[in-house]
DNA sequence: ATCATAACGCTTTTT
DNA sequence: GCGTTATGAT
């Protein structure tokens, strides 16, 4: 009787304290922090604090083991113990602390053997450096990273044993999937244009995720002569990835899970290892990353799984929102846990989002809710045209800077990125400092991927593809021609290139060439003899000379080529920066593999400040407190093509979803009556997610003349205002010297200087002396019409130059 | 091998 | 409307 009584005395104590040690969370997330054991599904809306939640939960392994959720108490429990810690519950005295937290744990959680995977490195980054801040040391043991860098890692320790890929394996990016797509396109005489490599890569991709391997897809074609065909590209796509070592983004998952599947060491191996199991964005996840994340979860079945079903807006590329609506009958006794109260975002957003989101079907349902508050009503702005929309945004913004605001408070969202280009214009025209996310890639510029090619073949000589990158580049005298025959010369006599290039004063076809192709693959063999022997930043210097890149740029020195030689120089630099965070150990193949895995949306925060642009795709998971969302029109969100087809209709009102819950305090969205794309004029209705919001939601607003064409009577020769406030994409454009940095904005033609409802200037002009009511003293130093109004400059005497629109600071100023 | 011209064809894209 | 790419001429 009395061990009853002792034991639920010890749980209840027990349970006090570790609440108390997550007090800061609501009651949801700590249920979801405490439910350490089995099958956990988190609903977690956006903006509920998700990583919280992750964060605290995996400490609440570490310091508790399962002690949260279980009944079991510590046989070796002592009376004296249960007092102390009754009266620890009481008072929770700092000093007892350790000691409490010692006595309540239960089989705590060695942090290497916990696996929290998300889906970007930068949501990697990001879990490693809040625990590392909540933890300390342990931290670093804790398998936080990507599904892709987790199945390298299991890879490159174990592939052979798959007896198809050897453990120095490279991987395919994106981009190289496509050359090799074409090579083969070419090789089986197949147009380009009735197969175009994206959507062979996506059938491909789409069959790996079915499982479905090349043989069997030819197989299944039966009569179908296109599907014969991809199967055909598909054969010999697998064929020659085997060939070169070679695996995309999809194998990577793929053989892990055959690796898993087939390997009963190796599975047991990581099933013993992995206690505990955590999934980010689970929403996002396909039916290949299921059966990995499963494979791993093994009997113990501690996994949790995080994600929104609202917010699934991958599935054209294969992620299957099943995977979350479904989760409760793939993991029995699974529990369910619905964060629904929202941190981020005003009453008024909110009410919006779940109006627009309710419209859909498919759905576990969820309604967010906040304390913060009800804020300002959603404005609708109808645009004449996407001019007219563009300059609305950015007299906004400027608006808004004028009275304080920062220029990173704004984020412009749009459905695609060719809608960025009228938008950078008006926020160049009116001084707004910018930055685009999702156009060329560092990483995708041609002069880095070439270097990147030398090193892959320095890496791997085996890899012809990044061989024929190179081998004539900068020119050697190598050309095609010679190339095609080297590899008509390899696949008869079952060689690598580079083995037949090496050996090819043996072969009569290749007897011209041979001297040149000697030279070439000798250099690759000297710098291959070097990787030992020197750091990885020297041996990128080596590769930089011998491979004569560097110098081939600099002998042409047009603009474009000092640019190209600046970009082949900045990859040193995160050379170096790789080398620093690998404790000065500079690997190559460790650093392709990383490289490989790499976006650079990965370095989207910087110090610099400035509007973001970017898709609405690539805005999921993050908030700023002004967002507009641009070009809400039929036809273009939803985009053309998913109208008429509900299922897609649905992935678009997820995405309206998660683009309106961006927002903190205010939500703007535009469309315009009248738009050119793709070099023609449609005029487009609004769009139905928007006739989606309640009325009471929205303040309309059309457009005026005031805001048509308003700024052009402002002369492109007032450089001053533009060259200050340089947007980004110009500064690193120029940075880079980059030959777009010259080019003068785009006079664009149209409207006349209405100077319009002509803004009664309000008596002031420039060399005026002002008085505002927050700012002091001062002297206009410019004036600009803008927008119906002007934008006038005043150097204050003791904040500085401030820019403002006149109409609203005039309210706060007068003269002196 | 490199340049010029024409023709095309266009969502979204964590890895 | 624009940027990419294929093709042909030097």
């Amino acid at each position: 009787m009395s061990d009853t009584n002792f034991a639920s005395r010890w749980l209840s104590a027990r349970r006090r304290i570790i609440e108390h040690e997550f007090a800061s969370l609501n009651p949801e997330q700590r249920r979801a922090v405490m439910a350490t054991e089995g099958p956990l599904l988190l609903l977690a809306g956006a903006g509920s604090g998700k990583t919280t939640v992750i964060i605290n939960r995996i400490a609440n392994l570490i310091r508790f083991g399962r002690a949260s959720d279980t009944e079991e108490t510590p046989g070796s429990a002592t009376e004296e113990e249960l007092a102390f810690l009754e009266r620890y519950a009481e008072l929770f005295s700092p000093e007892d602390r350790e000691e409490a937290r010692r006595l309540c744990a239960l089989d705590p959680a060695d942090p290497w053997r916990i696996m929290a995977i998300t889906f970007t490195n930068k949501a990697a980054d990001e879990l490693k450096t809040r625990l590392a801040k909540m933890l300390g040391e342990a931290a670093n043991d804790i398998w936080a990273a990507t599904f892709h860098s987790v199945c390298v890692r299991i890879l490159r320790k174990d592939v052979d044993r798959l007896g198809v890929f050897t453990s120095s394996f490279t991987i395919y990016d994106t981009a190289d999937c496509q050359s090799l797509i074409k090579r083969i396109l070419k090789d089986l005489d197949l147009d380009e244009k009735k197969f175009p490599p994206r959507s062979i890569l996506s059938v491909i991709s789409g069959a790996k995720d079915e499982r479905v391997g090349a043989q069997e897809f030819l197989d299944s074609a039966g009569a179908d002569p296109w599907r014969k065909s991809i199967g055909r590209v598909y054969m010999e796509y697998s064929r020659r990835m085997i060939e070169a070592n070679a695996m995309d983004f999809d194998d990577l998952i793929l053989h892990t899970v055959e690796l898993l599947e087939q390997n009963e060491e190796v599975r047991a191996f990581y099933q013993r290892k992995f206690r505990y199991l955590l999934v980010d964005e689970y929403q996002d996840t396909n039916m290949l990353q299921y059966r990995f994340v499963s494979l791993l979860a093994g009997e113990r079945q501690n996994i949790c799984v995080v994600g929104d079903d609202d917010q699934g807006i991958y599935k054209f590329r294969g992620a299957t929102i099943e995977n979350i609506l479904s989760f409760e009958k793939q993991f029995k006794n699974c529990r369910v846990i619905r964060l629904e109260q929202n941190y981020r975002s005003t009453e008024m957003i909110l009410n919006a989002s779940n109006a627009v989101i309710s419209n859909n079907t498919e759905r576990k349902g969820k309604e967010l809710w906040t304390k913060n508050g009800r804020g300002e009503k959603l404005t609708l702005y109808e645009a004449a045209n996407e001019n007219d929309e563009a300059q609305y945004v950015a007299s906004k913004i400027l608006a808004g800077f004028s009275q304080g605001g920062n220029w990173s408070d704004y984020a412009i969202l749009y459905r695609m990125n060719a809608q960025s280009n009228q938008l950078e214009h008006a926020l160049k025209r009116n001084g707004v400092p910018y930055r685009v996310y999702g156009g060329m890639k560092f990483y995708d510029r041609a002069e880095v991927k070439d270097m990147m090619a030398y090193l892959c073949v320095v890496n791997n000589p085996e890899d012809d593809l990044r061989l024929r990158r190179i081998v004539n580049n900068p020119p050697r005298g190598i050309g095609d021609k010679t190339v095609e025959n080297a590899a008509q010369v390899a696949a008869e006599e079952g060689l690598s290139l580079f083995t037949v290039m090496d050996r090819a004063k043996e072969f009569p076809a290749l007897q011209k060439s041979a001297a040149k192709l000697a030279v070439f693959t000798e250099m690759i063999r000297d710098l291959r003899a070097e990787v030992p022997n020197r750091n990885l930043d020297d041996l990128y210097d080596l590769v930089v000379t011998r491979s004569g890149y560097l110098s081939a740029l600099e002998q042409k020195d047009t603009q474009e080529d000092r640019t190209k030689a600046e970009n082949v120089k900045e990859l040193k630099t995160n050379i170096i920066e790789f080398i620093k965070s690998h404790n000065g150990i500079g690997n190559l193949a460790e650093f392709l593999d990383e490289m490989a895995l790499y976006t650079d949306l990965d370095e989207m925060e910087g110090e610099d400040q400035g509007v973001t642009m970017m898709t609405m795709h690539s805005a999921k998971g993050l908030e700023f407190p002004s967002v507009f969302i641009v070009g809400a029109e039929e036809g273009i969100f939803p985009g053309l093509r998913s109208i008429g087809d509900p299922e897609a209709i649905e992935e678009e009102r997820r995405l309206c979803y998660v683009a309106m819950t961006r927002a903190k305090q205010k939500l703007t969205i535009t469309m315009a009556k009248q738009r050119m794309l793709f070099g023609q004029t449609r005029s487009n209705s609004v769009s139905r997610f928007v006739k989606e919001i309640p009325e009471e939601c929205l303040e309309r607003v059309s457009a005026g003349r005031s805001y048509f064409g308003g700024t052009e009577n402002r002369s492109y020769g007032d450089q001053r205002s533009e060259s200050r406030y340089r947007s980004y994409a110009e500064e690193r454009r120029a940075a880079y010297g980059g030959s777009r940095a010259e080019e003068p904005v785009k006079k664009h033609t149209v409207t006349p200087p209405k100077a319009p409802s002509a803004p009664a200037k309000l008596d002031y002009r420039k060399g005026d002396s002002v008085e505002h009511k927050a700012f002091g003293r001062g002297v206009i130093s410019s004036m600009s019409p803008m927008g119906g109004d002007f934008l006038v400059e005043i150097i204050f005497d003791k904040v500085g130059t401030k820019r403002l629109m006149l109409k609203s600071a005039a309210q706060y100023m007068k003269k002196v």
